[in-house]
DNA sequence: TCTTATT
């Protein structure tokens, strides 16, 4: 097969002496799947089906071992679909099913896909030949096939490794972490010249395993060259890397921090760089609209793009005074357009649900009137990423520090349940304390900050009387503890910039003002 | 100093 020419040469040649490339030290590397000693029934074969579309069965669904393995392909060229995906894989056994990945609005090839053999051990020969042994055309990092996270999630025995020395190989990464375990993966991260970035991940086949790397190497040793000790640690969780993200797009592009951001925004690159941030942060809202007819695809780059953008995160927040449980849960009629683009159905989409008081207030918010694209029930990261883009929101559209009122120029955004404005209404255990807000915050921004958690029946920034500034602290009022709960849990030490919110209780007037 | 993706 001429696309393999490079992998078959590579597959025959003989073990080196020493562990070159990791991926050939694995002799069985599949050693950690669950086998289930059941006799392999041999499939019977069946006429192929006729052209390829999405995915494929080519033996019929039935037709597969019972301890087969699904794999995850990746470094796939996104013009490659099944059918020229499958004489690749074809050469290793007969393949019970292959999808593309695809984006589940958009239809956009992720880049990868899954491939289940009939066979197990078709799998296992596909990933000892295959796995980081060929670039295929287009790519820059070699294919990658190994066995799917459904098939066995390895969080708990992955291990991030940093404080490295730049020169040091994934060689060097394994012959370290090899006296303590089984390695299942070892890859040192690389910027895109190929530079080593000073990490690595290092999977081992069982968390204990991992464990006892850690205790013996967590800061057993500096590298020449690194600024400290040998870090060993677990690696993120996708949660954990997702709020990451967050934290590091904030600080990037300086949302929070005026001083930073406001003499950057104008800048092409950076402005350009925050469209895009923006755009892959709301890439699903934007095309579950689009793609239902309500907004014309079209984002006319640069300034459009980021209105419309903006405006759909808008919408997409969860408007809560539609809450069920306060028995007002019809969405509103109509949604007045005074941005261009901006569209009404996104106000369906998004109906706050109260957390419930015995619960966990995160995992119950949002479970009702949820739009196709997040059935799910969202996680304390997806109520943070809310949260997250409720304050983006305004930087994107007010980016002047104009704190215009929200209220004037999109007027059925969230109103304050109640018309109280005053600080410190709600009920006790419902009042919070914010400290170490941007300065740029004011009531609107502290208030959208904190919608996602609940009915905010008010929100006050405190203003230094002298020279009209923020004095960096507020107060939020919920219509329930639940809801102050759930943001405590998720906005405190939230970092904005360089400063993490303080996000408590308020104190009870008695409590503050003994006499 | 946390990857390029995981239905």
């Amino acid at each position: 097969m001429a696309r393999f020419t490079q992998s078959e040469s590579r597959r025959h040649q003989p073990q080196p002496t020493h562990p070159a490339p990791v991926s050939l030290l694995l002799q069985q590397p599949l050693l950690l799947i669950p086998h289930q000693h059941q006799p392999a029934h041999q499939p019977v074969p069946k006429p192929m089906n006729g052209p390829e579309t999405v995915s494929m069965h080519t033996d019929g669904s039935a037709m597969k071992d019972q301890d087969a393995i699904k794999l995850f392909i990746g470094q796939i060229p996104r013009n490659l679909e099944e059918k020229d995906l499958k004489p690749l894989f074809e050469q290793f056994g007969k393949i019970h099913e292959l999808s593309v990945l695809k984006d589940r609005y958009t239809g956009m090839h992720k880049g990868c896909a899954f491939l289940t053999y009939c066979a197990r051990e078709s799998a296992i020969k596909a990933q000892n030949a295959l796995h980081e042994q060929k670039t295929l055309p287009g790519m820059t990092r070699p294919i990658q096939v190994k066995p799917a996270d459904s098939e066995c999630r390895g969080e708990d025995r992955k291990l991030f490794v940093g404080m490295l020395n730049k020169q040091q190989t994934e060689e060097d990464v394994y012959r370290l972490f090899e006296p303590y375990g089984a390695i299942e993966e070892c890859t040192v991260l690389r910027g895109p010249d190929g530079n080593s970035k000073g990490c690595a991940f290092v999977k081992y086949s069982t968390h204990s395993e991992a464990q006892s790397a850690i205790s013996s190497l967590h800061g057993s040793q500096t590298m020449p060259g690194a600024s400290s000790s040998l870090v060993v640690k677990f690696a993120d969780t996708d949660k954990e890397r997702t709020i990451r993200r967050m934290q590091q797009m904030a600080g990037q592009f300086g949302i929070f921090n005026p001083s930073v951001a406001l003499p950057t925004f104008s800048s092409y690159s950076t402005y350009s760089s925050y469209a895009h941030a923006l755009m892959q942060q709301q890439q699903q809202a934007v095309m579950a609209v689009s793609q239902s007819g309500y907004l014309a695809p079209s984002l006319s780059f640069p300034s459009a793009q980021i209105h419309q953008v903006g405006a759909l995160t808008m919408n997409g927040l969860p408007p809560n005074t539609l809450n069920p449980v306060s028995g007002l849960s019809s969405p509103p009629a109509t949604m007045p357009s005074s941005l261009p683009g901006l569209v009404t159905p996104m106000m369906n989409g998004y109906t706050g649900l109260a957390p419930q008081a015995n619960g966990h207030p995160l995992d119950t918010l949002y479970t009702n009137g949820l739009p196709p694209y997040s059935a799910q029930s969202p996680t304390a990261a997806d109520t943070l990423q809310q949260a997250f883009t409720g304050v983006q929101q305004y930087t994107a559209i007010y980016p002047a520090t104009t704190l215009t009122p929200i209220g004037q120029s999109l007027p059925q955004l969230p109103q304050v349940i109640g018309q109280q404005q005053r600080e410190g209404e709600g009920p006790e255990g419902c009042n919070l304390f914010i400290y170490h807000l941007p300065q740029e915050f004011g009531d609107n921004e502290l208030m959208q900050m904190f919608l996602p958690f609940g009915n905010v029946i008010s929100s006050k920034v405190f203003m230094d009387r002298a020279t009209n500034q923020s004095k960096c602290f507020g107060f939020v009022s919920f219509d329930n503890p639940g809801s102050a709960q759930a943001a405590i849990q998720a906005m405190n030490g939230f970092q904005i910039g360089m400063k993490r919110l303080k996000v408590q209780l308020k104190r009870p007037k008695d409590a503050s003002r003994p006499y």
